[in-house]
DNA sequence: AAGTCGGGGTA
DNA sequence: TACCCAGACTT
């Protein structure tokens, strides 16, 4: 009788799997879901500065949900997906007015949560608390894909169907906090991307992709396609240490975020007029910084930042919610990574002189 | 079903 | 470069 495909994989956690990451100490749901969160889209080593800062700033739910958003956003800088940061306050506040503050234990109610859909309701209730729940993050696609060569991008539905099924078919009665948290490390550690270690692998005597010596053809590729380019100009109004800054929309790219006021083409004198009116004549300087390309996911973004230097602060800024941003002493808002770039610079010649 | 939403790590 | 990462949400 040979070793199920779970009991192989539970074996293997106990000798190899990661039991000392941070989110794994003293383990909560409030823990573990900020940590699922933030691990969405983005690997872990990124997320362990981010996730300590956010823990030791806000250790309870109840501290998230009292929080400002400006702060949450500030503390989420640099991540990425920001609607994760903006749905995980939401949420913050639905615990603590619609649960008693206390994170909640059914999966579906757990699921009604926003930023929480089926695996990373799973993923919090399992590891957490030890309920019987299956996974299907990129780590189980990518191990499932393979041992059962299963074809096609798990982008399409069909195909993420059928990876649940073998999902739920193969998690255990028991132990399966830690059979979950071994299939994510399987997908990290072993059965990675580009030169999967199947020499360790204590499923592959029944993986069919190495069986056919197709390891590369799972899980199936996403379609490319070529991404568009778009170009855009940010007004800088600086006097002195001081910048002006506008929140962006909660929806859309960079929500809620705050940026240099921003126009899609060259001509920036309509631009102005709308900031500064009558008092353009405040510009002493004005001069293009180096331009750069910021690449999103679904398109490249290259950036032409001007500087306009002013020799007094304008008594009027024309409508949006704004504020004078102090380089020396910098508020805790989000900021858009380029934008968080281009403060740093300006920031520098501050300190050094110009 | 397809598009939107970031930034960084890696080969 | 190109690809992908502990995905979810909107249209």
């Amino acid at each position: 009788m040979s070793t199920s495909f779970s009991d192989a994989i539970l074996a293997w956690y106990d000798k190899f799997g990661r039991k000392t990451l941070p989110w794994q100490q003293n383990k909560t749901p409030y823990k573990v879901w900020l940590s699922e969160i933030m691990l969405q889209q983005t690997q872990v080593a990124t997320v362990i500065p981010y996730f300590e800062r956010f823990m030791e700033r806000f250790p309870t739910v109840q501290d998230l949900a009292a929080a400002e958003q400006d702060e949450v956003l500030h503390l989420w800088t640099g991540l990425g997906y920001y609607a994760r940061a903006r749905n995980l306050h939401k949420a913050a506040k639905m615990i603590v007015s619609d649960h008693n503050g206390v994170f909640p234990t059914d999966i579906d109610q757990v699921q009604a949560l926003p930023g929480i859909g089926r695996s990373t309701a799973g993923a919090v209730l399992s590891l957490s608390l030890g309920q019987h729940h299956p996974i299907l993050d990129g780590n189980v696609k990518r191990t499932l894909s393979r041992c059962y060569a299963v074809e096609g991008w798990p982008g399409k539905k069909p195909v993420e169907n059928n990876l649940w099924e073998i999902a739920e078919t193969n998690t255990p009665a028991d132990g399966v906090e830690r059979y979950n948290q071994a299939m994510m490390d399987m997908g990290a550690m072993i059965c990675t991307r580009s030169k999967p270690k199947c020499e360790l692998c204590p499923v592959s005597n029944q993986c069919l992709a190495l069986a056919q010596q197709r390891q590369m053809d799972f899980p199936g590729k996403k379609p490319k396609k070529t991404m568009p380019e778009k170009q855009t100009w940010f007004a800088i109004l600086q006097h002195g240490n001081k910048v002006w800054l506008e929140q962006r929309p909660q929806v859309g790219i960079w929500g809620g975020l705050w940026c240099f006021p921003q126009h899609d083409s060259d001509d920036l004198a309509p631009l102005l007029e709308k900031q500064l009116g009558q008092q353009q004549n405040l510009i002493k300087n004005n001069q293009q910084l180096t331009a750069f390309r910021h690449t999103f996911s679904h398109y490249h973004l290259d950036i032409v930042p001007m500087l306009y230097e002013l020799s007094a602060e304008p008594n009027v800024i024309n409508d949006n919610a704004g504020q004078w941003y102090d380089l020396e002493n910098p508020a805790k808002v989000g900021l858009a990574a380029p934008v968080q770039k281009i403060l740093e610079s300006l920031a520098y010649q501050l300190v050094n002189g110009k």
